[in-house]
DNA sequence: GGATTACGCTACTTAAGGTATCGATACTAG
DNA sequence: CTAGTATCGATACCTTAAGTAGCGTAATCC
């Protein structure tokens, strides 16, 4: 998520293109190293700023990686001519964004550092899982607690195969999730 | 899983019921603080024991988490007449597990810390995940890609669900989990 | 009673998230 | 071209928590 352009920008030194760095470089880190091992002091260095700057746009590490998911993922699309085929596609679609690399073990290790952490739970209802969800009750036209019952299945799913057993989510896997899902589907 | 008692026991300072113990105090904490924040500090003082002699029973508190769970499932009840018997007995029984105050939160922290540990990853397949692959691919008579593909769908939803959104199952979630999973058993 | 083994205690090391401070730098406004 | 402003980089620091070392002590078997 592009940092917004106003037309009256502010005095002071500039901000450019550092989000997008980092970003890259978070993901980058968490891919090679993991969650825990992609330290902040590894992710400033690898982007080429220092520790405080990060500090000084995002509040903690969680806020960072979830910030990062939120540039990654950007809107869902949630096209088709029928209600099967919207599903289809939004399935298809968060399949391949987790299996993107650095993506399946951010989302794992964000989600578990929010357990027990409300502000960065906050973070995440907001800025990742209401967009969505709100979007596909629309477009599906199911109640909440249905929708929010396929999100567990198919993001649980692809998360506990590829986020924490890091086994890859082949697509003849990705078909049965699809056609499993389409026929709970009524 | 409680230590095998050998017959002929060796001298030494006794081991009693310290487990047992520790084990109790270690979900009780998860329960209570998360996994992050359960320290073995915590623990160690919950359980009425100096934490040196948890990290002389268990390597890591990755392992202690991971034989906790292991005492705490116990084995897989694979019975019924008919594979879809087992199939829904299996799932409700696994809901049920980690429903339990604290499994769902370590079982969701233990994987995340095993994604780049790979001794940690190893007591889990050996301990916890393989036992139970295996005694379903023989009660189902299925392949293993299926029978892992039907883990990762049932304990993946399972543990968005509870172990990181920290929301509940209700019953009728599981009824609606058991009977997608049924329809996608051939 | 003696050997053995685990225990409790204290102190320590190391890694990592997060904060405080301050001089330097790059931008906008006039 | 100067002044004002806000961010940046660097360094040092605090805190928590995992894990280790050493040592005296207590409980068990023979």
């Amino acid at each position: 998520m592009a940092r917004a352009t106003t037309s009256t920008r502010p005095p002071g030194r500039p901000r450019s293109g550092v989000d997008a760095t980092v970003f890259a470089a978070t993901l980058n880190a968490v891919h090679e190293l993991g969650y825990a091992h992609a330290t902040v002091d590894r992710i400033a260095a690898a982007a080429g700023v220092a520790k405080t700057t990060i500090y000084r746009r995002w509040p903690s590490k969680g806020a960072l990686i979830t910030a990062c998911l939120v540039d990654a993922f950007g809107p869902a699309p949630l096209t088709g001519a029928s209600r099967e085929e919207i599903m289809s596609t939004a399935i298809r679609w968060i399949a391949a964004k987790i299996g993107e690399p650095g993506i399946g073990a951010a989302f794992a290790g964000v989600f578990t550092d929010a357990v027990n952490d409300s502000a960065l739970r906050q973070i995440l209802s907001t800025q990742l899982q209401d967009p969505y969800r709100l979007a596909l009750e629309e477009a599906l036209d199911e109640p909440e607690n249905r929708v929010l019952f396929f999100i567990d299945v198919v993001v649980g799913t692809l998360l506990h195969r590829m986020g924490m057993t890091g086994e890859p989510m082949v697509d003849a896997d990705v078909d049965a999730l699809v056609e499993m899902v389409l026929r709970a589907l009524p």
